[in-house]
DNA sequence: TATAAATAATAGTATTACTATCATTAAAAG
DNA sequence: CTTTTAATGATAGTAATACTATTATTTATA
């Protein structure tokens, strides 16, 4: 399956939109690659333009600095489950049926489920669960919130708590049990590689072990 | 209650023991301040040195870099909290009421239960809820395990599992569990306070919330 | 072809994240 | 009570980071 995505990302977020240009999506693309290659801590608008064979300026041009870009990359990736998940629930109608779709999306199945995309979709899945937290765990965050940079990690949140509600609908915390999920999916799966006392995988890949003990919880908790 | 908490945080984290010099001493106590007041992305050594009216060089005889001065602070958390719960259930015999009073001690109930300390307990709570998955979202982290400098947070890990499965020992998933509703109780807190939207928060205080959430969904897990 | 917009090239600044050196002060040992 | 050692202060310096500014050149659009 090929197809071509592209998301009105929110405008705060850039100064000229990257979707706009050739350089621009170079920027968005080789971000993805050298901040998973080396982390976002390491990561800067030098080493980026030396790799893109542009120059620190152009870049700034674009993104106020490497949060905003994070943002960015991070926005994306909310549009994408959002428009994934959507698409993946359209014709079920068993509730039960749909939240196990989720997981699944959420435990890290959407790379199977991505088709060619201009993107390096299995890179971007490693930065959300690596560093999507250091997106809203800043200081300034009150601020940035103002500018709905949020919103489509809102309304993934929402879609996923309405299907709770859908189906157990005297859960009390359906929005706290998805904004948990989706943390605990990228939590599991960095401890399962990481930190592996933290969890209770035996054998087999992160991805699996996160799927079960989601769907465990979740149905869990519903039923 | 007045008590002198110290525990023995692995050697691995400091170049000289902060806890064996007035200097030193100095450092953890304004740095837990510091971090608290400006969040840990600006925080810097000079900052501190200005403060606490030293030089840098003195600040990186106890420390390497800032990295391990949080991994330090968090250290001691982890201890402190591993103290609290070993203390608290000490003449408890039901692991229902055991694992009541740990929920509450991650809820955030340890500043009511902490006597006069040296430290600001309150400020490494926020610490702890904004910056303690800074400590292990590192690109690095496979290198930074090596030396150990996890334990306690895996202690506490395998303490609350061990009390989990005590309760119900055919539950599968006690320590992926437990590091779940660690990471959540700062989860559900922060976003309570910082994007409400993410959780089932009506009124009232993120803590109080947090604290029903986790009841929720351990007992209805385990019951 | 003219005009505007985007990019490249270059330079520069303040801050960060350190390392190094040497003088001074405080603590411990003889 | 001096000597030695260790800790701290004072100072300097470097490479990298996180930007901003200026001007020339290229590319797109009118």
């Amino acid at each position: 399956m090929k197809f071509q995505v592209s998301f009105n990302v929110n405008e705060k977020l850039f100064l000229r939109n990257p979707e706009s240009s050739v350089l621009g999506k170079k920027i968005i693309k080789y971000s993805i690659e050298l901040i998973h290659e080396i982390g976002f801590e390491n990561f800067t608008f030098k080493k980026l333009s030396i790799q893109i064979q542009t120059t620190e300026a152009s870049i700034y041009r674009y993104f106020e600095n490497k949060h905003r870009l994070l943002l960015y990359i991070l926005n994306w990736y909310w549009c994408y489950m959002n428009f994934l998940v959507n698409t993946s629930i359209e014709n079920i109608s068993e509730p039960k049926i749909k939240l196990k779709i989720i997981i699944e999306l959420l435990a890290n199945d959407l790379k199977t489920k991505s088709g060619t995309l201009d993107y390096n979709i299995e890179a971007i899945n490693q930065i959300v669960i690596s560093e999507s937290s250091k997106a809203y765990l800043v200081k300034d965050i009150k601020n940035i919130n103002k500018d709905h940079v949020f919103q489509p990690f809102k309304d993934l949140c929402t879609k996923i708590a309405s299907i709770i509600n859908e189906y157990n609908p005297s859960f009390k915390f359906a929005r706290s049990l998805s904004s948990t999920i989706i943390e605990t999916s990228h939590t599991q799966q960095y401890f399962a590689k990481n930190l592996p006392k933290l969890t209770d995988l035996q054998s087999g890949k992160p991805e699996d072990f996160t799927l079960k003990f989601l769907e465990n919880i979740v149905f869990k908790l519903l039923d």
